[in-house]
DNA sequence: AGGGTTTGTGATAGCCTCTAACTATATTTT
DNA sequence: AAAATATAGTTAGAGGCTATCACAAACCCT
């Protein structure tokens, strides 16, 4: 499965049968990967684990990745990316804020640890390659074009001001500061409910936490 | 400092000196290991490199803590008590959600690490023990006293029905269902701008977290 | 001062990451 | 086709970790 991006084009043999097997087995490893952190989290994620379970010994993974860490990387590349295509799916029936909302809940609910591969408690040391701020750019341009349509209702706050100074975020999107804010606000919100009940802090509560994620959508429609 | 919740009462005499000094080294493995979190994260703890730190071999440490999982456990349980007791200290001049709101962000901001121990990342296996929960509803219980004053202004929505349904987290807060979803909101929305930008998410984006804090907080008081 | 408790020690097992030296296999070049 | 090179895997090992155990030393209390 996935398989996208592979296609090369022309000239179909443009990648070795040597190529073809690396990329199989980094795949192979990443599924992996992906099935430990669903299940133990990412923090206990062990390359030697992995191994072991693909039939080989320990260190033959570094063929593959460089350490822990550069697959670690990769996976949060790749949450990046299934995030911005399940957005970008969802997106594709026009801009719409409650199907943007749904799709990330949805996404979200597949794969919590994902999801906070992404979103959750940040390693001190680490920094995010830089391509995933590419990607997460392609994710607020689609928050930026689904929030636009809607806009100009609220009042203006002093904040908007302040947006006004600082669109860089926004990589040239021609919306006025109060849809900045719009998508600001739809991000901390949605986030806001959805961390807190995939962290299992609604847990013991009672209520529906979708019916919550409905009831802030819907204010966050209709302000 | 701290040292909150020590004295013994009536009989001054009622720890015996073994028994200060269990915990005045409980106290200190404590402190090592905010020290570590703080720079490290949690899950970089290390029970070994705090014991070689305080000078002691190993397995020294655990005669003091049954292993890592109980040591963070109970990291978490003065991580809470000291939320609550911030929080607290900010009710004093009477309910008031802003002020309890900025003491929020103050204490987050105070200790990143320490606010994901709470609100990060779950770890899979990990259950929190019971007297957690208890102290999550001192504040759930702050909460809702200071939104009782500046309820009934916005219109009944669908999810209070369902909350009046599924009050039994209240503890028995007399207030209406309105009250608790404001609680709920405040908590969630907080929660939203508050852990992304500990998380560092809006770091290259130019605009001040303090002001958009500040923006969303506004909103939570006068919808 | 003696006796039981408590604290700390080193040894050990069993994980883990990651490096290094080596072998076997596959690909590429001559 | 044969030789040279590149790559995938192996085992061994250093150094880290959690955690248990048996043992020695210190301590508190009667």
């Amino acid at each position: 499965m996935a398989e996208a991006g592979a296609k090369a084009g022309a000239k179909a043999g443009a990648t070795s049968p040597r190529e073809r097997y690396r990329t199989q087995v980094r795949a192979e490893i990443k599924e992996r990967a992906w099935e430990q952190i669903a299940s133990t989290g990412a923090s206990a994620l062990s390359i030697n684990a992995i191994a072991k379970q693909m039939g080989m010994s320990g260190p033959a993974l570094y063929r593959y990745y460089a350490g822990r860490d550069a697959l670690i990387t990769d996976l949060i590349r790749d949450a990046y990316r299934s995030l911005a295509d399940s957005l970008l799916a969802a997106s594709a029936g026009g801009p719409d804020l409650a199907v943007l909302a749904n799709a990330m809940r949805a996404w979200a609910l597949e794969d919590p640890q994902r999801y906070f591969l992404i979103y959750g408690t940040p390693v001190p040391g680490y920094h995010a390659p830089d391509d995933t701020t590419l990607i997460s750019g392609e994710i607020m341009a689609l928050l930026l074009d689904a929030c636009a349509p809607l806009a100009a209702d609220s009042p203006a706050a002093p904040f908007d001001a302040h947006l006004d100074d600082h669109r860089e975020w926004a990589d040239g999107h021609p919306a006025p500061s109060t849809v900045l804010h719009r998508a600001l606000t739809f991000w901390t919100r949605i986030h806001g409910v959805l961390s807190l009940e995939l962290a299992g802090h609604f847990a013991g509560m009672g209520f529906d936490p979708a019916l919550l994620f409905a009831d802030e959508l819907d204010r966050l429609l209709a302000p």
